[in-house]
DNA sequence: GATGAATGAGCTTTCATTCAT
DNA sequence: TATGAATGAAAGCTCATTCAT
């Protein structure tokens, strides 16, 4: 029993990584449940056993993705106790995350838009916890007087937005230019942004 | 001659409108040709005729859409003279077309993303447009001593990011806040980020 | 333009007889609709294009069927002015008629049972048209005093029920014992069971 | 050992009456033996031991139908010394039968056909048993002179046939409008059509 | 004996694209 | 030029059956 259910976990794991491959590879509809399978070591079937349909294995991984980046982005946030610290400390994770992990990258951030009314609104909903993320530092830094007073949440989205496109940008090019190179830059405008001088957020 | 070919531009523009509503409502790999088609009072082989296959009319109405929307930013910026108001009139006049103009808003910034290699390619040159035309205008600043030296290509890039964040989260509510509401938020979000200081930028 | 319609009406015909011939050698559900393309010589798409799914191709088939023994079964009636004769050639021209198109039989009296709740719902329909016509001419014969009052709606099915009956142990049976054996002896008792002396209806 | 044995028995009938219950609802080729062994709290692996396939459990439900019909109308028969009688007595106890036991009766008589040749054939052999059931009884008759001679078979079969569609019609109708009601003009029918005089086979 | 994960053949259906008319 | 019938490659999904545990 236990070895069977053992075998089970691995089998799925098995498969969210191949569909990852294959997913960030084609994008969603380009994707066949046959590439997965076969990538996975498993049959269709198998991978049916597993997941109601496809769009069950999409979702399961931004999920994945999703928390993924979100606890790490978090963690790095309690390490820190100034909320411009706390900002500065996740905008430095987010990023190294994404760097880190550039099939999830593709993945979460350009085909996952796109792939059909269902992945949309929850993705959207995902977006969302991280604009607010932001906002909630911000707010706070708002709350200390450390930034002038200012709209948390189109900020929050704002921040969030400006990170993806130089991560799409960087997740797109072929060239190796690492994302590290356009960090410092984007961290200085995103802080001066809100209002923190530049020589405050330096680490 | 003149009246077929009046009839053929007309047609062509009746196949793009209709192909515009599917692709809106539908997302490229959901859209048939057979539906657009239909809506645009041809056949499926009139289609054919105009465009080579179903990936032409989407690369069409993008580049249709994002010369629209370059234009109406270039043009904005034309009528100012100083940077910090060319930026400010591209920003005002970026977000109120993509207001105006939800499907196309929705085509470009939603569909577009994830639809294939090739697409994505595409798309990315096109965002390097958009982000090439906010750094020249940062650039002109930073000569000028208006604003502080910065990485402007960073900089494009992530205004476009953040515009498009925001743009996006309105375009997939339901809800009919309008994008006008977070334009200011926006706006001085933006021009703080890049050292202009609140009170200097305001209309 | 008429030439193309031709074609296709024709392309119809074909694909309804291979339907046929495969729905009556395997049943409905064991039928597989790449082996009516096959048989129809056309492709698998070309059968979509004329039917929207399996479902319809067999409907028709029925419909056809049904209509094909009503419309003989009415004719036969009008041919006859006295209600018993025009209940012996309804019954003489069914049983002729079923004689004559054994893979027509076999789909309408033993596949399309069991077919799917849809069918089922549909084939009662048709059997009741059936019993209906019976019970008219029964009603016409009470009305005349031609044979004692009594159920004819129950009569109806009943008679409708007998001849499947034999028809179905026929249809089934792989000797070449032909329905008219049995025609005879199913006249004199059905026309028996509402009261006909069976002089009185010699032919 | 013997529990064992008690609790084996115990699993094939659960089975048998899960399955009972799929098949009546969803017809044989559209029961998933994944919802029999749900319905039955077994495993598919346990509805495999008991059963060799599924093809299996649908004719040990049908040979269990049947025996039940035929062996209760047999009984009825034996209890009467009259062959007249016995037919009005089988006729009756089937009726009851079938109208005490909707599902088996739909299985019995709507499903069971066009679920493949095998199946048909089985079928056959049943439906002759029936058939030959009645035709005893009317052969006795005709020896003791109370009817008329006639093709005992065919009037066998076209009973049987009779009172399917009867039934038939009442099983799939959603009404609750009961047998009961078809049952006199029913047994009149059948009565006449072999010669009986309709006061003669009064209860 | 029982379980349920795994298999894989097979199914219906869709749809971009072609081309005779 | 325009039409729409025809093609055929794929795709997602189902499910009877097997078998290691």
């Amino acid at each position: 029993m236990r070895t069977e259910q053992i075998r089970a976990v691995n089998r799925r794991q098995r498969i969210l990584a191949a569909a990852l491959d294959v997913f960030s590879r084609r994008g969603y509809s380009d994707a066949a449940v046959d590439e997965i399978a076969l990538e996975s070591t498993t049959s269709k079937g198998g991978v049916y056993f597993h997941f109601p349909n496809k769009h069950a294995i999409f979702l399961a991984l931004l999920d994945q993705t999703a928390d993924l980046l979100y606890s790490r982005a978090e963690q790095a946030t309690l390490a820190e106790s100034e909320p411009v610290a706390q900002l500065d400390a996740a905008l430095w994770t987010i990023t190294r995350t994404f760097e880190n992990h550039r099939s999830l990258t593709r993945l979460f951030l350009v085909e996952a838009r796109g792939a059909g009314r269902d992945i949309n609104a929850h993705m959207q909903e995902i977006h969302n916890r991280f604009a607010e993320l932001i906002a909630q530092r911000l707010d706070a830094a708002v709350e200390l007087n450390v930034i002038p007073p200012l709209d948390t949440r189109v900020a929050g989205q704002a921040w969030f937005g400006a990170i993806n496109e130089v991560v799409v940008s960087w997740v797109l090019s072929d060239g190796d230019e690492g994302l590290a190179e356009a960090y410092p830059a984007l961290r200085a405008l995103l802080l001066r942004s809100v209002g923190v001088p530049p020589s405050e957020g330096e680490v």
